[in-house]
DNA sequence: ATGAAAGCGCTAACAC
DNA sequence: GTGTTAGCGCTTTCAT
């Protein structure tokens, strides 16, 4: 066992051979004979050899890591997207490395910057603050496939939910079991900008148009971040104001949750009061009570269509980000899944 | 504007200038008079030049970057470590990457690897499958922080959570308010191995013990993990096989909430019929119905007392992982937090 | 105040 | 089959 940390040199010093003897070895290449490739491991072995990965990549390039650079961790959607990323990965013989921007502009940028983002092969990267000019500005030199709602049109690939038709769905299916005044929580005004609050309010008011039933704005109710404290409030504020209302939407499952607390707290039986529909069909919406409506994004679907678009770019070799011409923009569906918070059947 | 990657050669070739002087110019170091220094500066604006951190780190070491090793990232508690780690790391300059082992013996070792953590001035490690004696040998070579209840005993840093106690005192609590036959939901036998089920399970009985009330064996339900639907699974098979009880610890908040579902649905109230504790103190603990009593492990302090130790290693320039003799062992304790799954007041 | 030389640990390209 | 040379992009050292 030596001391220190062991390098090439070292290990062809040990086993009599140069340094490419050593290096082709232990990289698996052709051209060693059996008998040198054995004092060579044997070597390794010996004196506890560990390839430097820095000094590998200044040289090759090569580092196997794909970045993933989200805004945070909160919640099962980006743990749950990771957990299938570096699943995935693993069988391509890659590993995902998490960074969190904290959706802050500035923690975006520097998770963008060339320094940061250099080491890895290829990045899978969700913004919420800064726009395309942004990305592209940034002068990423690795294959990037961006995720999430905001359209950053034509340079990069781009794997989206389909948030409007989804909330379409969810809306639709509490109007045909009855329900004529939703609440919208966590709603907002449409400015024109695709978010994902703004693309699902979208829905709730396309579904309202198709089915031909006013939107009362009274109960578009705005919330900070979809958590559920958020969902909580809001239904409490419509309660103190008088607003009555037959349905609810929620933009996240997790403000559904603080919703349905919110309505027991006030009285409101769900679903014989109130129906509710959720977002996101978090693993707890099952075991709510009531257990929750809600909308199925299918995350795993939407995993292996962004490792797919970005190791098809990283093995191609592409350099420089912003790919040309050919950017794919995917979106995925979402399905519903029906429980006990919406009524059982059609009525109407 | 140039094409292709602009490296130090190419900003010193169009200030007229050598490398060195653009290398203490960019780095803020001093000795480059005004002049010069706004010359590099301007040709560094002009070619968008962004510093190799792979060939300096090759150079010199320091990346900033801190690794951060956890088995997954489901449920809040490392997500939230992640965010609370990151702006202590920030406040430092450095930031936190993250990394998933996947809670596999193979996966953790792939983690500690040398050429994987290499990259990093230290890692926070919460290993789950190996023991010391693995991550010993692992040979990691930067300062590390060990993370939860696997005792590691004398080679690293190690912050723990008194996971004995705060089990004692949620279930001395359902012990003081009347709660005679109290369910174990995800218990185990003590197999002398400390994991965080195993020693939530001795605070379970040491808490009987203190109170002089023997504890039924058949109360104790294991479960595979500590899930919402593990937590509903559980009390289904009580109630099957007609197990009665007055009192429920589940040793997370994400099986209490399952647990609560499934009282629910074999109509039993709480708190009057069951009164039930959770571990953990999730943010939607508050919103489930009843509100979910449960203890809080605190966090943020704990975060703050990680990060206080690793930089204190990475500051002093430690290298070499295990540390000599110094070793701290720092257990951070829980505090109760008291809702509506159990009853108001005292009795007996 | 600025620059030239050497080298961090590795590998591509070309000898032998 | 194996070794030599050169160099990835940067910084340390020492000269000027």
């Amino acid at each position: 066992m030596m001391v220190g940390v062991v390098k090439m040199s070292d290990v062809a010093h040990e086993a009599g051979v140069s340094t490419m003897t050593v290096s082709n070895v232990v990289n698996g290449r052709p051209g060693a004979s059996e008998d040198t490739r054995a004092r060579v491991l044997d070597a390794v072995a010996r004196l506890g050899y560990r390839m430097n990965a820095t000094a590998r990549q200044l040289r090759v390039g090569r580092s196997g890591a794909i970045g993933l650079l989200v805004p945070h961790l909160d919640g099962p959607y980006y743990a749950h997207l990771a957990a299938r990323l570096d699943t995935l990965a693993h069988s391509r013989g890659y590993h995902v490395i998490i960074e969190r921007t904290g959706a802050s502009r500035e923690g975006e940028l520097d998770a963008i910057s060339p320094e940061r983002v250099r080491p890895y092969e290829g990045v899978v990267f969700s913004p919420v603050q800064i726009d395309t000019a942004d990305v592209r500005a940034a002068g990423i030199e690795v294959p990037v496939v961006l995720l999430g709602e905001r359209r950053l049109a034509g340079s990069f690939d781009h794997v989206m939910m389909d948030n409007v038709g989804g909330a379409e769905l969810a809306v639709s299916h509490l109007l045909e079991h009855g329900a004529r005044r939703i609440a919208l929580i966590g709603g907002r005004p449409d400015t024109g900008v695709d978010s994902m609050p703004t693309l699902r309010s979208r829905g709730y008011r396309s579904a309202h148009a198709k089915a031909g039933v006013p939107v009362d704005e009274r109960l578009v109710v705005d919330a900070a971040s979809f958590t559920t404290k958020d969902g909580y409030e809001a239904v409490m504020r419509l309660h103190r104001e008088g607003i009555t209302f037959d349905g609810a939407f929620a933009l996240t499952d997790a403000a559904a949750m603080g919703a349905l607390r919110a309505l027991a707290d006030v009285g409101l039986r769900v679903p014989q009061d109130v129906q509710v529909v959720g977002f996101d069909n978090d693993a707890e919406g099952e075991y709510l009570i009531p257990r929750l409506t809600t909308m199925d994004p299918d995350n795993d679907s939407m995993a292996e269509r962004i490792m797919e678009l970005l190791l098809a770019r990283v093995e191609a070799g592409e350099t420089g980000g912003a790919a040309a011409g050919d950017v794919v923009e995917a979106v995925m569906s979402a399905r519903i899944v029906v429980r006990e918070s919406t009524l059982a059947h059609t009525s109407g």
